[in-house]
DNA sequence: TAAAGTAGTTTACATTATAAACCAAAATCT
DNA sequence: AGATTTTGGTTTATAATGTAAACTACTTTA
């Protein structure tokens, strides 16, 4: 029987975003948003599902005087993508 | 930047079936039905959906006097899959 | 000072997924 | 034999989700 998958990381922007956070320490939202070549309306409401999830936190500071949000992936956050990654190998190895 | 994962194939259970056929001749509604732990219904919309795309071919016959649901995948439908893997692998390598 | 750009958020809509309800036939009770 | 359950699905109504358009607030440029 093949696993489940969370559904909170089955989705393409979650899951680039959850991708791009493994590996650095942090990114602020719009490397995010041309590297997912998301808008930036979707972006911003998915960031939001993923900080409720606890899987990243955002914090939202000031750059001079434009604001910038940023965004890190937490140890629950790395956990979880772990977990989808080993589970959707079921799914695509030969 | 990350590629584009087919919204079709992204989908748990779509990709279930996918997987369950790639590597198989042919396997049955109700085969399908038990790996994927899907229930009847939902899996005979995602079939259908595959089989509109021509990812599948979907045949009906008897068995006896039950009515039988056989699935194969397509050459369309392999080459969907193996493109499906390859972008994803984009999302999950560290 | 008006227009355009930056960095986002909110919200309304379209798409999607899913389960509940349903159908037809066969097998199992009583 | 007639009623009930099971099997193998399909249809359809609703809930959940994803997404873009519209908006806010502030800054920079013309």
């Amino acid at each position: 029987m093949l696993r489940e998958l969370d559904p909170l990381l089955h989705s393409q922007l979650r899951l680039g975003v959850m991708s791009l956070l493994m590996g650095v320490e942090s990114a602020e939202f719009v490397y995010l948003r041309e590297k997912t070549n998301a808008t930036a309306g979707n972006l911003s409401v998915q960031l939001d599902k993923l900080s409720e999830a606890g899987y990243i936190t955002i914090e939202k500071l000031f750059s001079g005087k434009k604001p910038l949000t940023r965004c890190r992936i937490t140890k629950k956050g790395i956990k979880a993508f772990e977990e989808y990654v080993s589970s959707l190998k079921d799914y695509i190895k030969k």
